[in-house]
DNA sequence: TTGACATAGTGTACACACAACACTATTATT
DNA sequence: AATAATAGTGTTGTGTGTACACTATGTCAA
């Protein structure tokens, strides 16, 4: 079976920047391809656009099959269509971040026959196609988003301590933060519920655990509150 | 001659939003639509994407063919791929939005036989496909940028006084700003060079003009200036 | 030429937000 | 009981945003 058309028309993919967070640093999810080109090289997870899904659902659709992530924070980041970005055809790229609770997705990595992996955003290999500039730009745009939207909670457990918070923020814009001025600023902006647990199997005094409330985020911001930090 | 491929593919458009400035308000360039579907329904100046150019010189072609605007500031706004958004078939559009001198830029409208003319913003008629929603998307992400980009000055000619950009902030921030304080604000940032020129053709006195230093601008950025209003 | 009119251009005071900074409290571990 | 590790907490100075009203200058018309 084949398709004709009477112009020429360039391939369409989706590529997703998938971010996670842990104790020491920001983490990206990779694939390494099993086909030619760019054979055994690390990649973004992403594919084909087909004809009966949108292209969210085309990159919620390749995130699940490839890494078996479901349900996550995906946001269109920026396409790509420079004529020689892909050595066999013309492929025009939409590309999605994503911003996962790595503590739910470190299993899931190699559901199927290619081989996934988490890496340090600064410390990547080498990637296949312009995916490494791709990187770049939804490392920006995630530098840039998490001080006006409140997306930085995607990437915490459901509870988390305040120092968690303070260390996502710190990681992500790359800079020490002073202790009782976040702690401060984050609690004033009243979108967390402190909860009555704390943090368990620790070696020291244990934090308290809060949660981030989106029903009282949503209020505030019809009311003309704006998050930043 | 027809071109074939193994798996369907979708139609690959740009379109863009072309915004402009008079005295009054915020205007957008449409195009009067001459073919089904929409035809006779206005609709963003767009066309399909050849395979021998990337997204942006796409658009910025089809800018100059539908409209004769040329160098004009132009960014990357979003892509729509809902699954029926074209009527005839699956059409991809990468949408754009240009900030251009309405003063450098009032006569080539009807360049070609279609119909063109500027709208205010929030005065436009029915749009063709989804463009209204590709507007609302380009309106909203020019409020939010000029605010900490210095892009406001791509709406103004070459010079103006004072006054006009603070007009021009009032228009798309769509609030009355302190005159005081917004010059006090915009002076301070010492990205502006005083003119020794004062407009001309007014009924009373002359404000003094000014041009944006672009110069300045990028020399205070990487000193890690941030630009606000 | 003079007066009316239209907009240019200018400074201060108060409130609020941000930044810098260090010690005590609590729990686990030995 | 002592040690180790992190939790948790206030104040002060500095800078920034905001509110606010009058004088200066040029055009135009009588």
């Amino acid at each position: 079976m084949s398709y004709s058309y009477e112009y020429p028309r360039a391939a369409l993919t989706v590529d997703c920047v998938v971010f996670g967070l842990d104790d020491d640093d920001l983490k990206v999810l990779l694939i390494q391809r099993d086909l030619p080109p760019f054979e055994g090289r690390w990649a973004l997870p992403g594919g084909f656009v087909r004809l009966d899904e949108s292209l969210e659902e085309s990159a919620r659709r390749e995130l699940r099959e490839e890494t078996g992530i479901e349900n996550v924070y995906l946001e269109q980041l920026y396409t790509i269509g420079e004529i020689d970005r892909d050595p066999r055809e013309r492929v025009v790229t939409v590309t999605y971040y994503a911003l996962v609770k790595l503590t739910d997705h470190q299993v899931q990595a190699a559901t199927d026959a290619r081989n996934a992996a988490w890496f340090a955003v600064d410390d990547v290999p080498a990637l296949a196609f312009d995916h490494a500039k791709i990187l770049e730009m939804a490392h920006e745009r995630l530098r840039g988003k998490v001080r006006y939207q409140p997306i930085g909670f995607e990437l915490l457990p459901a509870k988390f301590t305040l120092r968690q918070i303070q260390h996502l923020y710190e990681v992500v814009l790359d800079r020490p933060l002073d202790k009782r001025n976040f702690r401060k600023k984050i609690l004033s902006m009243d979108i967390l519920v402190e909860l009555d647990e704390v943090e368990t199997d620790v070696a020291h005094r244990a934090a308290r655990l809060y949660k981030f409330d989106r029903r009282k985020y949503q209020r505030l911001t019809k009311q003309g509150f704006n998050f930043e930090i």
